[in-house]
DNA sequence: ATTGACCTTTGATCCAACTCTAAGGTTTAT
DNA sequence: ATAAACCTTAGAGTTGGATCAAAGGTCAAT
């Protein structure tokens, strides 16, 4: 049985963040102390692992906890309920790379029509488009 | 000379958004009534009309505090501050994409894996990439 | 027995960019 | 004169994912 600090060891995630985890919902110590320290097992580590894949995907932890609930009763759930979250990640994904792009793109556009040299700002061909407004529009939502 | 509400009107912006772009140092009113009332010329139309613009393309609030120092003094700004700022918007930008396409990638993988149907989960591809942990590393940082 | 490393909890803080609330004062039209 | 529509402020709340602080309790080794 592992304490919190030996879990942070083995996992790489901080106590805090086990904890915090642990507020949310997606792990739990299988054991605690009469002091209240946290037992954990090997298949603790083994759902923080599955915790640390999911979220070095991109997966949220809400999509991670609901990963977790199909992981603890596979029989229940079918592959299509897990493609779904899946596929839900991949468009929000891709949705966020179009946005990008296209800032990218006017930041391309702005970057090749100035001289970005020595000379003062006065006609600077950025500031002048930014002035104008007459910008492609990029699609915002989130970040950024 | 408009009221708060009139320039929301003009540019789009709520006027909460705009006592906060003014709380950040973005913009101002140039004068006030007796009871306290902002008032605005065309000249603060245009600046606001300028944040929306660089916000649009994605400028953070303080990328655009930085924007508006060297539009208010052309004179004593070169080209070069101009696209530096730009630059490293554009350096960010092509980051973030780059994390994205590497999740995207690690989905897509994940979404051919499976067949999506109504199986049961026990032996679901994605569940299984996603224990054994052996997934290519998204490089992380920021959102999702 | 005491040091030092570890653990506990609740709750605060951070980031960005808003968004809203409360509680009140002002202006304008009828 | 009064109602509707506007304005003011300070400050709190939102989202997501942590990260830290305070104030104290516990454990292992010497």
């Amino acid at each position: 049985m592992l304490k919190i600090g030996e879990l942070s060891d083995r996992t790489g995630l901080s106590a805090h963040t086990l904890r915090f985890y642990e507020k949310h919902g997606l792990i739990n110590a299988s054991d605690r102390s009469d002091a209240g320290y946290r037992y954990y097992t090997d298949a603790d580590v083994r759902r923080v692992e599955f915790v640390k894949t999911a979220r070095n995907i991109g997966f949220s932890l809400g999509d991670i906890a609901q990963l977790l609930s199909i992981r603890v009763d596979k029989q229940s759930h079918s592959c299509h309920d897990v493609t779904e979250i899946t596929q839900h990640k991949l468009d929000e994904v891709n949705a966020k790379i179009a946005e990008l792009q296209s800032m990218q793109q006017t930041l391309q556009i702005l970057l090749d029509s100035c001289c970005g040299g020595p000379e003062n700002a006065t006609h600077c061909s950025i500031m002048e488009a930014l002035e104008e407004g007459a910008i492609r529009h990029a699609a915002r939502s989130g970040t950024f």
